[in-house]
DNA sequence: TCTGTCTTTCTGGCCAGCCAGCCAGTAATC
DNA sequence: GATTACTGGCTGGCTGGCCAGAAAGACAGA
């Protein structure tokens, strides 16, 4: 994307770091209060902006919305590619799996969070239930794309599709870390081992 | 906090017929329109009531929506012993989770959606948190305990815990679904092969 | 450098619509 | 006649979107 090189009438692809504040307090504002919380009231004042503005840049909340979407997408895409760079083996791959889920339900489980309600807001809007397809098709491109690469290295050995493995990695991810934050006294550790158990078998035929 | 339990001591579990139909109604209406988008005034319409019974019998919408998390779990008991019933093998097993997912897509993936409708609102209500919490535990219970069951049939050889079997099992399971009703045009038969792949290796040590 | 004009950016008051909850009152039941 | 079951009009509060206009630049000419 082009920076704020000009104000193009037409389309107002990114307005500049005014924008860029808004989509980041309503990326977390609704990871907090969700999607019918986030007014625009609370919005405008955590990004420091008028109320105003944000119709000025975005017209409507959905459009917002689905710029939310958008950055959530790079923000994955960076974490992940930070994760597996270091996988030299299959366990290793899982271990650093492992502990970056650890890391993320400890610090910020936003991206979980932030994934039900923007899928649950999918149902009702179509700009964004696109906006959501585009989410979970470059996300598992993106893991798939590393798979391979690392398939090459001969790191890993799958036993089935890469991006059938990001499917049920993806899944089995979402679905565990919305039951570690509905029941944060539960040990989930034995869990998470066994769902790692479960997954050496699609990345390790040996 | 015990505003309309006044009718009767011993009860207040069930009002009645009505109420069923209000809890339904609600139930449907928070799998089609979400929370936000469920009045009063829409689900007393659907329930065939006037819309200050809504308020006669639960006094919030929170109340109601515990109401709802409650009968979502019966609902799921029913569904999950109807399936597992007649599983003799590890592979027939499998098979039917598979067959009982596939015509959950295809007919009514309204439990799915409902779940994240839940949780979402969880992050926000403690009343809704502790039911979902609740609706979680019970949930994995039960299916730990027909696994148990299913193992000392020698049905299935556990390779790990039932209580965290039942949770990658789920887990899995709603994160595949959130998927496949984000993209419908996908084929999600190789993720779906992958996921039943994986999960063999808790069920069956063979 | 100053000044005036035009454009873009930005503000906040206003409004119409919606909703949960309240409550006064009516119907049903005993 | 009294208690319970039920109704629906009302309201206060909130929200997204609109818009008139204020600030802030941009630019030209003197």
């Amino acid at each position: 994307m082009e920076a704020q090189s000009k104000p193009s009438p037409p389309a107002k692809d990114l307005p500049g770091e005014k924008a860029e504040r808004i989509i980041e307090a309503m990326r977390q504002s609704v990871a907090r209060r969700g999607v019918a919380g986030s007014t625009f009231d609370h919005v405008a004042r955590e990004a420091g902006v008028s109320r105003g503005l944000l119709h000025y840049y975005f017209g409507t909340k959905e459009r917002l919305l689905v710029e939310v979407v958008r950055r959530e997408a790079d923000l994955r895409f960076d974490a992940l590619d930070r994760q597996l760079a270091e996988a030299t083996d299959a366990d290793a791959f899982l271990r650093l799996l492992q502990t970056s889920v650890d890391e993320m339900l400890r610090t910020d489980p936003t991206y979980v969070t932030l994934t039900f309600e923007l899928f649950t807001l999918a149902n009702r809007n179509e700009e964004v239930a696109e906006g959501f397809r585009d989410l979970m098709q470059r996300t598992r491109k993106h893991l798939a794309d590393s798979l391979r690469a690392k398939e090459q290295e001969g790191v890993l050995h799958l036993t089935v599709d890469p991006e059938s493995v990001a499917d049920v990695l993806f899944s089995v991810g979402d679905g565990l870390t919305m039951r570690v934050l509905a029941e944060p006294d539960r040990d989930f550790g034995p869990a998470i081992s066994a769902a790692i158990r479960s997954l050496r078998g699609l990345l390790d035929d040996a």
